[in-house]
RNA sequence: GCGGUCGUGGCGAAGUGGUUAACGCAUCGGAUUGUGGCUCCGACAUUCGGGGGUUCGAUUCCCCUCGAUCGCC
């Protein structure tokens, strides 16, 4: 297996294996904050905190790159505090990487009145209603300000579904604005841009939008609008239709994708990073995620249940509390619960990640992923397991 | 003992002489994929303390009874 390396600014991907089964990728990404092994899971901390966890329950998990989101972190507590603070890292006390997304979902998924323009959105502040701008300069000089080790482009990320014509249009605007965030991109010798695909369900519109991106030479690539409402189905197109004309020697990164089976799905398909609200959201409302699929702790069905959250699970939740007591938490509000299932969940989603390394370098990804399936849909009742 | 007030689902609490008795909490389900951390959706009283009466019809009016509560003796 040939190495393919790219040594260029303060990112490196080395891919170091494809799967024979599946031709999933096996890697690695170096950063200045250091390195870790692809495909990976991201937790994500919006406000620099991984909800209710802290930096040192996340390296116990052994989480190596977490989120956190220009957006918010603009609005509360702003970025030049945080660049005074010493940037993310320091702030936060996490001195692994750190990536941010751009602001661009945030703009679509929280402001119900929005207005589009060459120049940027004018949106609304989703806490007070407050008129804001957001354009792809300020986003670039918000996350320089910040310092994560990774840092996205400014996207349109429309609405599911749009017309053809509409995702052209959007496509190209979006192109533009990832041209002028290069150009506004003050610290490239220290962060890591990466360009974000869109074109929607549309095939053409993708590769269109991953291949302008590539002419622009980013060093790692996202995949957008994913997770906004479309079938599992599609979206697994979207990648199919994407991921073929992004560059082997880059990493590619699925935006907001987080089920268990989708990000099987993914790596099969290319995919190298992945981040997602879904483990930490879900365990906050109640639901763990487990190799039987989902389980709803607060269900009454638990109240005497000592066993743990999930059997065959090795974390510090699994290994010391029954869900009988978890659900206890849950049902008095107690945040030690919301805790012990966040914990869980991502723990959970890190080791599958891990066991889909395995799986690739010993060309097996396949047989694992049936393996997986078999057993993940036994709690499977409605439409989906996640 | 006398006088007043009140008794509506697990709790709090609207309400009307007439087809499915608000709402909140709790409970029970479900949702959730580039995070609005206590969110969203759905279910949940054949019944208005008990008995009798008036009425075409009473949870709503009258009487009795039980219970709670306040005041007086």
């Amino acid at each position: 297996m040939e190495t393919v390396k790219n040594a260029k600014g303060p990112l490196t991907y080395e891919l170091l294996h494809e799967c024979k089964q599946t031709g999933a990728r096996y890697g690695k990404v170096h950063t200045p904050h250091g390195s870790f092994e692809t495909p990976i899971f991201m937790p994500v901390g919006t406000l620099a905190t991984v909800k209710t966890l802290s930096p040192e329950e996340l390296l116990t998990m052994e989480a190596k790159i977490i989120l956190a989101n220009t957006y918010h972190l603009w609005l509360q507590p702003g970025a030049d505090i945080v660049k005074e603070a010493g940037g993310l890292h320091q702030f936060q006390n996490w001195h692994q990487p750190i990536l941010t997304d751009s602001g661009g979902f945030q703009v679509f998924s929280l402001s119900k009145m929005r207005e589009i323009e060459e120049e940027g959105v004018k949106f609304r502040d989703h806490r007070n209603g407050a008129p804001l701008f957001m354009s792809p300069e300020i986003s670039i000089d918000v996350q320089n300000k910040l310092g994560a080790d990774i840092i996205m482009s400014f996207d349109e990320c429309p609405p599911y579904p749009v017309t053809h014509d509409y995702m052209k249009k959007s496509v190209d605007r979006t192109l533009r604005w990832a041209q002028r965030g290069l150009k506004a991109h003050a610290r490239p010798e220290e962060q890591a841009l990466f360009g974000i695909v869109q074109g929607g369900e549309f095939a053409d519109l993708r590769q269109y939008s991953a291949q302008k991106l590539v002419e622009m030479d980013f060093p790692g690539y996202s995949i957008g609008g994913v997770s906004v409402g479309e079938t599992k189905e599609t979206a697994r197109k979207m990648i199919e239709y994407t991921t073929p004309f992004l560059p082997k020697n880059k990493p590619r990164y699925l935006m907001g994708v987080g089920a268990a089976d989708d990000l099987i799905d993914g790596v099969i398909r290319g995919i190298d990073m992945f981040d997602c609200v879904l483990p930490t959201r879900v365990a906050r409302h109640g639901a763990a995620m487990t190799s039987i699929g989902r389980v709803i702790v607060k269900n009454k069905s638990y109240e005497r249940d000592l066993t743990p959250l999930d059997d065959s699970c090795s974390c510090y939740t699994c290994q010391n509390y029954t869900k009988a007591y978890i659900r206890h938490l849950l049902k008095a509000n107690e945040t030690f619960g919301q805790r012990l299932v966040s914990y869980h969940n991502l723990f959970f989603l890190i080791d599958l990640m891990r066991q889909i390394r395995d799986a690739i370098q010993a060309d097996q990804l396949l047989d694992f992923k049936t393996t997986f399936m078999e057993k993940y849909q036994t709690n499977y009742t409605g439409m989906t397991a996640f």
